[in-house]
DNA sequence: ACCATTAAGTTAACACTGTTATTTTATATT
DNA sequence: AATATAAAATAACAGTGTTAACTTAATGGT
């Protein structure tokens, strides 16, 4: 069966394919309750392949998450070139929310499962980079409407704004994923909160002249 | 070795034996990578007696959980009779997110793990109580601070406005809880997110008469 | 043309998990 | 003293991630 030699080209497609049946099987039924066992009986591979490829099941979520996290990330270059810094803002945490709630699995994996910190030998994502990076961005933008000062005077930290405009979002959103469909809560409508979340942070956040 | 009957004191007190060994481990080695046996080896008895006590460990881990936020409800009865609404929201506020990070294994479990819906049969808590369940208690104290009219006008869902503060506060803290050991984020102070998504939650959120 | 090398993949196995069925044991009641 | 029974223990099942050992089959060198 095994024939011999593969290109690298065969080799890339064999890895896309285990990434694409892990990323259908854990969309469908949760991230931890999917083995390497079924992912590979998936594609008609054993099991033990799936090691020739990934280092581990870690290793394989990683990798996963980060080309999902490389498309949001280069899904909102084109909010980067908006005109208006806090257009920007406002789109970002827009843009942002939305992968969250499309990608809940992912987003779970990513924000809000603690990890030993990052291997930064292995994550494929330049920290940092801004094409790659999607708190960068947002980091960025907040600091540029920061220098056209348009924050309250008492706000002297950039990454302190932009942390805490990271965290409403990601609020609204992870309890969302985590409780959604709690029956002892009433839940406002999704989009209502996060709308409610971003302008209540921006005005409390803004210099008072009509926001 | 086993001793015939048991009287309800002793069964209760290995049942809180089982819950206290459970915890330790919890809290030291994070929740999912503790044993069933071990939390059994710990005290000294086998595995399988602990579904004599617990259907099974989900069950387990919602009978420590309830517990501490039992603790968390009744901690907080003394905010509840503060006289100003406005100086309640901010103590309820922080003191969810000091116990958030104080309990961040609970924590977890409780609010950032997506699970079947809760089985209100097993739970102990009465959920809308507002003595046993700290949401009813920000509901109220939000729907008593609505009434005063503190909000500004748009606003006209007090369920809208208690949730948005709370997924702020929870946005910094199972920030927090998830990432706070990242190397590639420079987080600001903790307690400086907090205070200021706090802050600028009830600036955005208020009437803007001196705040 | 043959053989050794080696990549690609498989099977078997290890040490673990949650959980259940079965069995032991020591007491309490008859 | 014999029996019934609550409390706990042992053994086992089906599953997990992972590693070691083995099987192919195509290539490169002679």
């Amino acid at each position: 069966m095994p024939p011999k030699i593969k290109s690298p080209q065969d080799r890339e497609q064999l890895r896309l394919l285990i990434l694409d049946a892990a990323r259908c099987l854990f969309v469908e039924r949760g991230i931890e309750s999917v083995s390497m066992r079924e992912i590979a009986k998936q594609i008609g591979y054993s099991a033990t392949t799936l090691y020739n490829y990934f280092t581990d099941k870690e290793a394989l979520l990683q990798a996963l998450c980060d080309a999902d996290f490389l498309a949001l990330a280069s899904g909102m270059q084109a909010i980067m070139q908006m005109p208006d810094p806090i257009g920007r803002i406002r789109a970002l945490c827009q843009g942002y929310a939305q992968f969250a709630l499309q990608h809940p699995s992912h987003y779970r994996f990513m924000f809000m499962t603690p990890k030993s910190p990052t291997n930064m030998e292995i994550t494929q994502i330049e920290q940092g980079n801004t094409e790659q990076d999607a708190y960068a961005q947002l980091q960025q933008v907040v600091q540029t409407a920061f220098a056209a000062g348009v924050f309250r005077e008492e706000l002297q930290n950039s990454e302190l704004i932009a942390q805490t405009l990271w965290a409403g979002v990601h609020g609204v959103c992870s309890l969302e994923i985590a409780l959604g469909n709690e029956v002892w809560m009433q839940w406002a409508d999704v989009q209502a909160r996060i709308g409610l979340m971003q302008e209540a942070l921006l005005r409390g956040l803004l210099k008072a002249e009509g926001v």
